[in-house]
DNA sequence: TGCTCGTGCTGATTCGATTCAGCATATGTT
DNA sequence: AACATATGCTGAATCGAATCAGCACGAGCA
């Protein structure tokens, strides 16, 4: 656009009265074991400031084999506030590294995964986070296999690949726990268990909620299965409570299934927390439903960051290949749980 | 990772036995023009293949001076739908003309803002996508006006960066149909009017609802001030109908602010449609209130693709520097509206 | 005076692909 | 047979920064 050419190390060099040499040195911060002297560095830093030198990463990434890039590749990046929140973690985690992040929407094709694979591979990334929508196990295309990668909310049982995941074992026994310190521990209902295949979070969560009630003494009284959206779980509970049940609680597996328990509650003329709703995400919704739901935060961002920082962590570090990131809300929390990476492997 | 240098142009040439020159015309689909031989085509297509070539782009971007990859910097990626839907309609865009997205969140702050453009531009991006989260006018960042730019959801009036933005005014005189053909040409309110400044999509709905109505014989009754959220929504409708008033109709600002009115009718034992609500943003919200809102969509991603299309579209195209997104629900519709351009100059 | 050693800097090469200019060899023309 | 033309390919330069190996110069020392 501009036309005059862009500014290169060598014009900084020529204006400075130096060798390209000594300016990518000085640039680069290394004027200290070159054994440059101050006015030289001065020098040249200030030919780079009135030039505005902007040095060229293509240049560089082909000398060095590095490009302080990551590729971010995700089933889904547009659904909902889960993905875009991993991804705000996961940036904000790059950028303390400088390191920029370039994106790629599979849509749960795997063609297109394996194009957009090959594409960020070919720009050199440093390295891949490879990122679900939902907390389940997946098999990485063949191609990831060498690279340097993080899962994220997923894991790969066939590799040994490292892979932060929610603790949603803790979450579900978190939600038991609110029910209990409600003084309720019996004719609680869970809504939405998932057979997804693959699926994780339905059944930690519920797993986590179980163990809590009966660390209690008391016990889930059942659960009402339905997909994980408002209008399905309006249903479903609506047709449950025909049944002339009278239930005291209910946990719903995300908080739009608890929306639309709410709404048919609503229906029957009841009303929270007369049954008591506790609820799973920590998403605005929670906030909007009169009354307020109490719902469980999963640390999305806190999961991106996590992942980012080891994919660009230095090589070697010791480190686990569960990454398993903490609920927000457990403080402070006391006890032992069934262990999560028995509990994650009953189930993959 | 893996112990084996990477597969170079060479390599292939090497195994094939032909010059890498050769080999790098056949590889760009140039044999043609270079009159190369079938035989020799298919041996160095085969050698890539047997191999796994995978150019190296840096070295490409070198020579070149692109990158097939175009940087969006927008100020929130996360926040909803909105940015995330028009990253969707970008990234797919983008891959018809195989280019990769890098993304950079400003989360407002001017500084880094600078940053991140600066990272993109050392990285050779062959473009930025300029977006913000709510439709507003900006003053983009000196680095940027001479750069190949296109603006998402915003306008710079002080420089002349083509952008897209959706067709408000259309969208604010589809919710008057809506009203109208419901039989409702008196006492609609709307509710949300937002003084924010810079803020262009609340004047515009407002416009072409006024419009909208007065086309019809009809006339808007009032405005009620809120911010675009539930809650305060909800605070604000829930006093005004103290007053006694009786509204025929809302005509909601944005999906969220629909759901505080229909708690505040829902307090009065009020009910919809009784009360016609009619609201803007499509988003799922608009499916999950019962009975289920009527929502203007308005096209973010459409407005993603958009944008990327002017961006990587051959340069010197004719072309105007203002694009408006069309809102999907508006068909068929016939007669005039006031000049979209004239209404947003009058704004800015 | 001759020697080593530290200081401050530079020339030349490299990364891997693209691309201009051109070189043999075969084919056709008169 | 002499010459033009087409065919099929290649050598070498290039993009811009990083980096290895080393050079000139002065100080310090015997």
């Amino acid at each position: 656009m501009s036309r005059r050419r862009r500014v290169t190390l060598t014009d900084v060099a020529v204006r400075a009265g130096v060798s390209a040499t000594t300016a990518s040195y000085i640039l680069n911060g290394r004027s200290a074991q070159m054994r440059i002297s101050t006015p030289t560095d001065e020098r040249v830093r200030n030919a780079a400031a009135e030039l505005g030198y902007r040095p060229n990463r293509s240049a560089r990434s082909l000398r060095t084999a590095t490009t302080t890039t990551i590729g971010v590749i995700s089933d889904f990046v547009a659904s909902g506030h889960y993905a875009s929140q991993m991804l705000t973690g996961a940036s904000a985690a790059a950028r303390e590294s400088d390191h920029l992040l370039m994106i790629g929407e599979t849509e749960g094709d795997a063609a297109l995964e394996e194009r957009l694979i090959d594409e960020m591979l070919e720009r050199q990334v440093d390295g891949i986070l490879y990122a679900t929508l939902t907390t389940r196990q997946v098999t990485v295309p063949q191609a990831l296999l060498q690279q340097r990668v993080v899962l994220v909310n997923c894991i790969d049982p066939g590799s040994d690949l490292p892979a932060v995941l929610p603790d949603e074992l803790q979450a579900g026994r978190t939600a038991a726990r609110l029910m209990v310190d409600a003084g309720i521990t019996s004719e609680v209902y869970a809504v939405g268990e998932d057979p997804t295949p693959g699926a994780l979070s339905g059944a930690l969560r519920l797993e986590g909620l179980r163990y809590g009630l009966e660390e209690a003494g008391g016990a889930l009284a059942g659960v009402i299965p339905c997909d994980w959206d408002v209008v399905p779980a309006r249903d479903a509970v609506s047709q449950w409570l025909c049944s002339g049940r009278m239930p005291r609680g209910f946990v719903c597996l995300n908080d739009r299934v608890a929306m639309g328990v709410y709404q048919a509650l609503s229906e029957r003329r009841l009303h929270v927390p007369d049954v008591a709703v506790v609820s799973f995400d920590g998403s605005d919704l929670a906030t909007w439903l009169q009354p307020r739901l109490t719902s469980i935060a999963v640390p999305y961002d806190e999961m991106g960051a996590l992942a980012m920082h080891r994919l660009v962590e230095p090589e070697g570090a010791a480190r686990d290949l569960l990454a398993v990131a903490t609920v927000p809300m457990v403080v402070g929390w006391g006890g032992s749980l069934p262990d999560r990476r028995a509990a994650l492997s009953r189930l993959v």
